[in-house]
DNA sequence: GAAGAAAATTTCGTATAGGCAAAAAATTTT
DNA sequence: AAAATTTTTTGCCTATACGAAATTTTCTTC
């Protein structure tokens, strides 16, 4: 079974699987005090930190008020930690106990005109990696409409063959295997083969 | 050069690079509104699809307030966006065109009692992937003190040898070359060496 | 287990968030 | 361009956030 694209996007987009929305259970509090408790610190020092009373943060782990933006943001800094994190658990929350074999030559076969990807581990949806073992059907420059670029950060190494890889602003490079090469995927990026066979790599890709 | 580690957590964090802490400029008002604008929604539209009076909306797009979190939290989920969307220029903003190339047996080693890694790309700091060419120096189970779990998601592309490879929940299993696995790292893992010699496995990592 | 110290919670006063309705400003229609 | 309509802003009022200090609870140490 093999999926054609055109577009890498869409490609990455079904790779990943459905994502759903997520409900915000949002107590803030506990998440608050569990940051706080995992410093060591008293609501005083906490409070001498962030800059709120110490009664408001004892009010905010109690869930008894909801903190205006302002506070949230002297929050997030007192306590040195990203602002997200406390949204943590209503963005976090990662599946766990998941585990999946692919065998060598196995995987959900995914064309382009120019790459045959193989995607691995693809019962797994929601994966974080996306792993791919890519054939690289280019054999020119020219076989690429354009190159295009997309969100996330990329990873090849190349198993066999030789490729020569194209990146927005940088000198084309060329890769044996064993080489490897890491990217921003916002600049656009493409690959041809150059050795007798065509080249094959490992690809590896994050949202 | 290498480095010694007794605990992946460190080696991790060790191998992600220093993070720092961003500032958040947080006009909120102003990106809100161009939220709202760009869906072409009038106050009275947001105001209905968030459950915040109108007025309230007006207020915060011209931060003549500082809504609650509970308003926040409406507010993202009426604008139909991902709450950190609203720290955006505080979270987002990730790094984009960088580039780093590693030949065939280079790397940053990196060793504990049970692998030999390297980290590929390791001029990069804050990569979203943590790709390593790991030699599997462990030969039996009791080679590991204790196998442990950590944050994140990985996958192990085996290269050369033979592995049995223990996760937590399920049998061991073996795997040789162009064989991969994909579990989430939060379960106890190791993997072990069964083939004449040290097998070398592609080790990513995600955070 | 009582006395003292430290930490957390509650109380209360003031400042401000947030809803409603009316005024002002901007846009469209005639 | 004046009138009508839609959209945004402004007061006003009540509910609630937040700080200072008092009170209660939890942790020490004898």
């Amino acid at each position: 079974m093999s999926d054609d694209f055109e577009d890498f996007t869409k490609l990455l987009s079904s790779a990943r699987g459905s994502s759903f929305k997520r409900q915000s259970t949002a107590d803030l509090g506990e998440r608050v005090r569990a940051i706080r408790r995992s410093k060591n610190w008293t609501l005083e020092e906490a409070a001498r930190r962030t800059g709120l009373a110490a009664s408001t943060l004892s009010k905010i782990e109690n869930d008894h008020m909801s903190p205006t933006f302002d506070a949230v943001q002297r929050l997030a800094e007192g306590l040195e930690i990203d602002i997200t994190e406390l949204f943590a658990s209503s963005a976090g929350e990662r599946p766990s106990g998941r585990r999946s074999v692919t065998r060598a030559g196995d995987g959900r076969g995914m064309e382009t005109p120019v790459y045959a990807h193989k995607l691995l581990a693809s019962e797994l949806v929601q994966k974080r990696i996306l792993p791919f073992v890519t054939r690289i059907k280019a054999r020119s420059f020219d076989d690429f409409k354009e190159l295009k670029g997309h969100k996330g950060e990329e990873f090849v190494y190349v198993l066999e063959g030789e490729v020569l890889f194209y990146t927005e602003h940088y000198e084309p490079e060329r890769l044996g295997p064993g080489d490897s090469i890491y990217f921003d995927s916002g600049m656009h990026h493409g690959c041809i083969s150059v050795s007798e066979e065509d080249a094959v790599v490992l690809w590896i890709n994050t949202g």
